[in-house]
DNA sequence: AATTGTGAAAGCATTCACAGCA
DNA sequence: TGCTGTGAATGCTTTCACAATT
């Protein structure tokens, strides 16, 4: 059984892979990808040994059959269709990222309150009012939505979500969301991000002040 | 010595509690501050008590005082001035959440390469060209940076800040940045965020049509 | 000699169980 | 009775130590 920890770092070393192909190189070892993420080969060969991958005593791992495992475990066959509820500067910040991100990986629509922006296409993407939010959800095979909403919304969003048959959210409302729990809730949270950043500056400045006495 | 993740969740109930503020309730109990977090009282009580935050059996929590408390322990004093690098989309909508979001955090300037953006006042906040970095940085007493700047540019703009003397930084690049480990690094990795959104969904209908049979 | 693969140990984080208090 | 506070137990994650491999 693959933990959600070691998925995560999965998904950081498939996207190495993919620079390191680009540079044709074809072999790898567990020290250069954990000196790349700032972790511990034996992390790496641990984590890859979960998923399955396997490497050579000397020569390392296969750049490309390794690239092709990580695909067969982490994206979905017939490729994933996402949709995005929230245009604002996040939103579009998300559409333009995702835009050609993955090939696997697409936002196939947009929903916002918005009449100015809805009707419209933006980056390729079709914005429609939120009231057609389930009835286009249905009409599709989407089962995973991203949510750029503000806080206030959050909930109701992810209601909404929920209602339409959604299996998995990404938010990134600073406000905690509930939803049941058959689907997967990924918070993305910038407020806290931050503030921890502050909080552990000051925690290393107290260090090294009691460090110099 | 309270950790990471206990610092998180400190974050997380303050920001509630000033909701529950706002509706002039005076106290509250660790279950009910559990349940909007989606976890369990106990983890709510040792969180608080790491913090030194002490409640009273049968009254619970007094929200004022326990806002104090983590204000205490979470903000810097003297408040936080940040600056922001790359305004692109994700830019803006950073300075945007973080205008007005909490008074002790500030966004005091910005920076990017586009001769179009620099010069100009966005959101209140000036935007210098990235030349200008370490001398806006040195003349100031910021030590906290974002950072929305392409994948490409990650590691240079990582070190540039690191140069300037800042000290923790909140990136959202998809890539592994390098910083010598007396500076924090909070990485916001939205790509992998997703992909492990779409796997978990998948997992999780894996788990159901098990079960079915 | 250098690297992978992995059982076992160590280290962290969460939860249990319950004492203490109003 | 219903809550907080917390030592001890459990469970999860990482690291150690080393056998196996080329």
């Amino acid at each position: 059984m693959i933990t959600v920890k070691t998925i995560e770092r999965l998904c950081q070393y498939r996207r190495l892979l993919t620079d390191v192909q680009a540079e044709s190189k074809s072999g790898i070892f567990s020290h250069e990808i954990a000196e790349t993420c700032s972790i511990t080969a034996v992390q790496v060969r641990r984590d890859l040994m979960d998923a399955g991958v396997c490497g050579h005593p000397k020569r390392g791992y296969n750049v490309t059959e390794m690239l092709e495992q990580l695909s067969d475990l982490l994206d979905n066959p017939a490729g994933e269709e996402v949709v995005l509820v929230g245009l604002g500067d996040l939103g579009r910040a998300l559409l333009r990222f995702f835009k050609g991100y993955h090939p696997n990986i697409n936002i196939v629509a947009a929903f916002d309150v918005d009449a100015q922006k809805t009707g419209r296409v933006i980056m390729g993407c079709r914005c429609h009012p939120v009231e057609e939010l389930e009835s286009v959800i249905r009409q599709s095979t989407v089962r995973v939505a991203i949510m750029t909403v503000p806080a206030a919304a959050a909930q109701t969003t992810a209601d909404l979500l929920a209602g339409a048959g959604i299996r998995g959210i990404m938010t990134f409302s600073p406000v905690p969301v509930k939803v049941p729990d058959d689907i997967f809730l990924e918070t993305i949270d910038i407020a806290t991000g931050l503030e921890k950043a502050t909080y552990m500056v000051r925690q290393i400045n107290k260090k090294k002040e009691r460090a110099r006495q």
